[in-house]
DNA sequence: TAAAAATACTCCATAGGTATTTTAT
DNA sequence: ATAAAATACCTATGGAGTATTTTTA
């Protein structure tokens, strides 16, 4: 429904090349410069500053491509709902998660999700916070679950739950902490560098000075149940979110020995694109979720 | 930048008329018929049925006029924020009030408004909830403060207060009511017929089986000031919210005399196009109305 | 039969292409 | 010298018009 010119827009201003767009879109370059031109036209402003072979958006074109991705998005998706009208099958929902959200809380969620809408298929992406926010701008993505911070002028969402980020140990291993650095006689046990989970361990070190190699040696683990495994051998300690472990914990087969000057929480916030015309679906549905989480 | 088929479509909804839409898009029929044409290729559904000579919009047709029609209004409040960027001010906003609240409820919260957003004009206007939801739909209004239920379907909106509606008399008049028949040997005065605060008075008198009749008399008048005018002077009672009185009612020029059977309040509610890429922003607003009135 | 939409076709406006110039790296 | 956008001009697709048929109230 949007005009051929707005998304030669959000094409060009992605690509930031009016070569490119012309490319992306089979089209010549000059049609590309034409369209722009139409758009600036209407809008009464210019759109993109060229500075020699180069281009570069005006903040009215941040602000125009901000409006169109999301009407673009919000489209494709009308498109979905109209041709699903007499099928009975609702518009699939497309969700991406940080990885510990993904394994620890969404199973969960999409468990009642499936009770409560049989008739909604939901898509479950796993990956981190920044590819999460740039799928949800290309349209790849209705909604996200991330732990992290997120750029407010971009995203809306509000807050699913707070979840506490906890020391754990072996019950063998374990012994009273009051303090992080009473903490470091352990192997420390991680993810790869980049992980949300390892990021915010290295953001509280750093706070008091400290860094992992601190710890008596350090391991390094892609995955989160061979983390566990190896805390429950006793081969060291980790930083988790209590939800990814809250069933050792119960059992007693792991113990949180996390020390008071290191207590931290995360909010986890579903998020979906400002502006989106199914933001009240979306409020709607985290609701939902809430409620099932209790 | 919607596409020119979209707004075909939208008029053509609103005319329910092929031939009237062409008139008004200064195109011809079979134009209009070729726009519907594509677009109903694109949605892989019908948008219209013709029955004979008449055309009625189906499901799919129903549906996506509701997202269209909020897409163009936000099309155009997108192009006078794009024209506005460099001039400094902000986007005027269109508010619709029904007449008690455009009296008695709106200037408080406008001083406050214009304090805490010098940059924006405000344009009031104040009319029936039907004429105010017809508005919105038509992106003459970006907002309402209206007081009786809406069509949640096409509307989304939030509560701003709630408030009390009473029945007054001129302190030298009242004499303690238990129930609503106890005040039937005054003469009523009330507004004109349709208007919002005469209908919940019918209706709470159409509950007990009593109409205005029952009164001793009824006085119709179309101004609230002179309602209240009326009532200080004696000639009778009325029903009324009470922000609308509480001036009066706390110099003591008026009292309050609901009896208990038919002490009411109702919601003034803020509503908005559902849908609208600006929802975000009208709920930050309400927020801040919100607490103006505390 | 009258009023509205659908169909068939024709035409021309304009979307898009080609060729070239401008600009800056 | 090269890479990218702007400009000028041209072409042809498809958007809109005209004429007509179909449908049904």
């Amino acid at each position: 429904m949007l005009d051929y010119r707005a998304h030669t827009f959000i094409i060009a201003y992605r690509l930031r090349s009016f070569t490119r767009a012309a490319e992306e879109l089979h089209i010549t370059q000059p049609a590309v410069s034409q369209h722009i031109k139409q758009l600036e036209a209407r809008a009464g402003c210019r759109l993109f500053e060229t500075r020699g072979r180069a281009i570069h958006s005006t903040p009215a074109g941040d602000l125009l491509y901000r409006r169109l991705s999301v009407m673009a998005n919000d489209e494709a998706r009308i498109i979905d709902e109209l041709r699903r009208l007499d099928s009975a099958t609702a518009v699939p929902l497309r969700l991406g998660c940080t990885r510990t959200i993904a394994d620890y809380v969404a199973p969960r969620l999409l468990a009642k999700h499936a009770q409560r809408h049989p008739k909604q298929t939901v898509h479950l992406r796993s990956a981190n916070t920044r590819d999460l926010l740039t799928s949800l701008e290309m349209g790849e993505l209705d909604l996200a679950l991330v732990e992290g911070p997120y750029d407010r002028s971009s995203f809306d969402g509000s807050v699913l739950s707070t979840e506490p980020y906890v020391a754990v140990a072996s019950p063998r291993k374990a012994q009273s902490a009051h303090a992080l650095s009473d903490l470091l006689v352990h192997p420390i046990i991680v993810r790869e560098k980049g992980s949300g989970t390892r990021e915010i361990l290295e953001r509280m070190l750093a706070a008091q000075g400290l860094e992992l190699g601190d710890f008596a040696s350090v391991i390094e683990v892609a995955s989160i149940p061979v983390i566990k495994e190896f805390v429950r051998a006793g081969r060291g300690i980790t930083f988790i979110y209590r939800v990814a472990v809250s069933e050792e914990l119960s059992r007693g087969e792991l113990v949180d020995l996390t020390p008071a000057d290191c207590a931290a929480h995360h909010d986890f916030t579903l998020i979906w694109q400002q502006g989106s015309a199914y933001a009240e679906s979306y409020r709607a549905l985290l609701d939902e979720w809430r409620s099932d989480l209790l």
